[in-house]
DNA sequence: CGTCCGTTTGAGCTTAATCAACGGACGTGG
DNA sequence: CCACGTCCGTTGATTAAGCTCAAACGGACG
């Protein structure tokens, strides 16, 4: 830990979010270029900044934004009757916040896993812009596929998978996702996670989790500690998440280019 | 089981499939009209038997189709390198198989539950219609959505709850999905499912889920035998399966119907 | 009539949850 | 400055849930 942690390099963008006014934000995560289409009124959206911990929206509210995070994760969790709790997926800055839009008031809660800003567009805008402007029509059809296939993946992960697994599958996702490429061996990658948030959203206790972590960290795969997941061994890692290249893929958002050329096609 | 079992009453709608001559497959379980837009070229699609036990597509194919169930149950699934394998999502008659169509292969494995028949829409035709189409843009987006939903839903239920939750909430969920209503105490319904199968998609073994379903056959919840499940007290399973009013909804596709407003809205 | 598949049941074992105590980091208030 | 509470992570002991291995059964089907 020589140099310490250093930030996800994120590639720079000409894409910038004109309300906003805050730039790099989204190489290629989903709705790439959501906020600099021609068509979008600058008046209707609006960056939003949510302190860590805070929630953007919450079970039962209504329903009417859809999010693109700018700076900081939001996590997206569901809390059942009795209060237990699962985190069902981490949206990484450029990443749409996954709200499925199924009625008119939102099962899920986002909230800010660390000091955040998001850039909110109302559905009614965002209803206008799907029909009048293809382009957006695809990046947002887009943008839920790729919710769906990660929603699948982390589905199989934790329906197959051992406990060592699961957390390591997390971390490594969560890693490439933040950086954009495959960290390399005794890098040191910023997650800004707890332990218990990884419990959540891996299904187990927190407990197991720290002798998960634990048993990674004496088997020298990764070492994660106070928010920072120092690599140790980048080939044990991948034998023992077994990723496959597609995944990788919709990790880094290459795959996300699909629906231009579909576009294309005809 | 005096009576013995009855087919899944489904409500007879005017669309139907010109190509496939097949009516009332599809109530409003998500593209409801999808083979009778005046748009559709009759030509480009077309109505295909699978039999059980075998596969509509695989993973690694060319993701050229996108394909809606007419009937049958449609398993999709997912298979890792060393050979497990997990049931992602169950299509029923009328639903949408939820393909990703990320990338220009398939990720994942559709196969038929018992004997079905599917209709088939190219990939190309399937974004013109998009593209060309509001109405059939806005069913295909909503289709995806709950999809996410259900995957979301799915994962919540794998990531907390104990076996006899997940089996009850599994059958429960395919029960009203299929009847498209609540059953009845002592009500038998078919559904297509072996145990095997159940374990596939709740993440458990299957000797487990035999215990499991011994287990609820002797608290007097459900009795499943020979793909058959008799209802033996709703009330109980309701409390055990924990179902809120949003899912209900969801399962029965009355929130299908929301797309419609949006696009009035302006 | 035998084979195969799905299911049942038993015994022993592994994994992860639970219960519990403790320690460090941090923030608050005296 | 220290005392205090809180949150998060660690560690140990114990319990329970579910898996593995194994044997056997029944129905479907050729």
């Amino acid at each position: 830990m020589a140099g310490g942690p250093h930030e996800a390099p994120r590639t720079a963008v000409p894409s910038r979010c004109g309300n906003c006014a805050i730039r790099g934000y989204s190489p290629c995560g989903g709705l790439r270029d959501l906020h600099s289409l021609d068509r979008l009124d600058r008046s209707q959206a609006a960056s939003r900044f949510v302190a860590s911990g805070s929630a953007v929206f919450g079970q039962g509210d209504a329903a009417t934004s859809s999010f693109t995070v700018l700076t900081g994760w939001i996590a997206l969790s569901d809390t059942l009757a009795d209060g237990r709790t699962v985190i069902l997926h981490f949206a990484l800055p450029g990443d749409v916040v996954p709200l499925e839009f199924i009625g008119d008031r939102s099962s899920r809660t986002a909230f800010a896993i660390d000091d955040a800003t998001v850039c909110a567009i109302s559905r009614a805008r965002h209803d206008i812009l799907r029909h009048e402007d293809a382009l957006y029509a695809d990046r947002y059809l887009a943008a839920v596929a790729r919710e769906l296939h990660l929603a699948y993946d982390h589905f199989v992960n934790i329906a197959l998978s051992s406990a060592g697994e699961r957390v390591i599958k997390l971390l490594w996702e969560l890693a490439i996702r933040n950086l954009r490429r495959r960290p390399a061996t005794g890098e040191t990658i910023l997650l800004p996670l707890t332990q218990t948030q990884i419990s959540l959203s891996t299904g187990m206790t927190p407990v197991h989790v720290s002798r998960t972590l634990a048993r990674l960290r004496k088997d020298r795969l990764v070492d994660f500690k106070n928010h920072r997941m120092t690599v140790l061994n980048v080939a044990a890692v991948e034998r023992l998440a077994g990723i496959s290249e597609d995944t990788m893929a919709l990790w880094l958002g290459a795959m996300m280019r699909g629906p231009d050329q579909w576009i294309g096609d005809h």
